[in-house]
DNA sequence: AGAAAATTTGGACACTTGTCCTGTTTTATG
DNA sequence: CATAAAACAGGACAAGTGTCCAAATTTTCT
């Protein structure tokens, strides 16, 4: 009587892939510390272990190699971000309260996450020159030009291309605002939320 | 009698340095190569010897160490870039002549030296993780925002804080477009043109 | 409790890296 | 031509890297 009905045992799987599932997820937090910190080309995994308080060998047990563990972190930051933009844009309706929450959204990340975005910009920067880097760059990227197409029609100013050009001129301004926080002179979030609205009152 | 003119010795002097600086400037022109291909994390010492048809022990001859080399090859960069946008707003005057020529050569620089783009992307990214080549980060920038601010002139809308906004915004549409043209789909001069001046109407 | 599976360890391994150093060759100079 | 200086080659070196693996430990299931 060594079976168990495939009900349990499915239930069973399920709960070892979601318990390493989490193991990875949290792994990746700590790498993204280590990350924030080093840069991309600074950090080993030898500083990523000793940051989640793990062995070398550990990372070599839920992750492929390297690259797979940093995707992961990517991946996570997508998430993140993306939510946080979604449900401010959510709670708004209207022209210039959607640029209102945009604005504010991304300058409140400016001011708390600085450094996680200076991390997104060096892989970014990564997948210029690394392959392995380019597919997930394209996701974030399109959920990025999401959201703006959403702002766009929200405010009743939607155009072809406006995802695309809009992205590229907020992240202009975004990763300007970001390098300014962390090597230059930081502002606070007012300042930061008023240059912001300049432009999407321009754009949208 | 083994002494000479002070003044043949300044002269010779003078020509032992320039011949110095020759040669680094060609040691750095290699070194671009190379970077330009793999990336400031994945070029070695080895590989830029390589392309330079020189021994290792040669780079450490003329340079410092790799930080030095490296920020040799931004600065050449940046003469070559810099100058090649003054003299394209140089010979323009008026407003759409101005931001015709601004945008041509943006283009034009998409289509020919996109890698070389992706190079300095590279290296203003580890700036921000490596406080060395900040001050050189920080010079080039300041130099493109002198060029924005002079083409805002020309077109007679100069307003405080133009350089640094129209800055961000249009290297934010620079880079997208650079990204694209070696990661995605490449565009022709027209296709980039045409977006960039639809930029700078609305900016300038 | 005992067997099986999952987790974790710590180190070995081969390789690459930047730097440095000792000669050797070439060039310029008196 | 002789001599000193500049230019150069090639390897040694220690430190650091990602990857991998055999053994030990812990957890899970019957």
């Amino acid at each position: 009587m060594s079976t168990v009905a495939p009900e349990k045992l499915q239930a069973r799987a399920d709960r070892k892939t979601r318990k390493r599932q989490e193991k990875k997820d949290q792994i990746a937090r700590s790498a993204m510390q280590a990350l924030q910190e080093l840069g991309y080309a600074n950090t080993s995994l030898r500083d990523i272990a000793a940051k989640a308080d793990l062995s070398l060998g550990m990372l070599h047990y839920y992750f492929e190699d390297r690259t797979q563990l940093i995707l992961h972190c990517v991946s996570l930051y997508k998430a993140a971000f993306i939510s946080g933009l979604e449900e401010a844009l959510s709670d708004a309706s209207g022209r210039e309260p959607v640029i209102n929450a945009l604005a504010n959204a991304l300058a409140t990340s400016i001011v708390e996450d600085a450094s996680t975005h200076r991390l997104w910009y060096d892989i970014r920067g990564q997948a210029l020159f690394d392959p392995a880097f380019r597919p997930m760059v394209r996701e974030l990227e399109a959920a990025l030009i999401g959201v703006v197409e959403s702002a766009a029609e929200k405010t009743g100013s939607a155009r072809p291309d406006m995802g695309e050009f809009g992205y590229a001129l907020i992240d202009g301004v975004f990763r300007y605002q970001m390098q300014n926080q962390l090597t230059g002179t930081p502002r606070d979030h007012q300042s930061l939320a008023t240059e912001m609205r300049a432009l999407l009152e321009k754009l949208f």
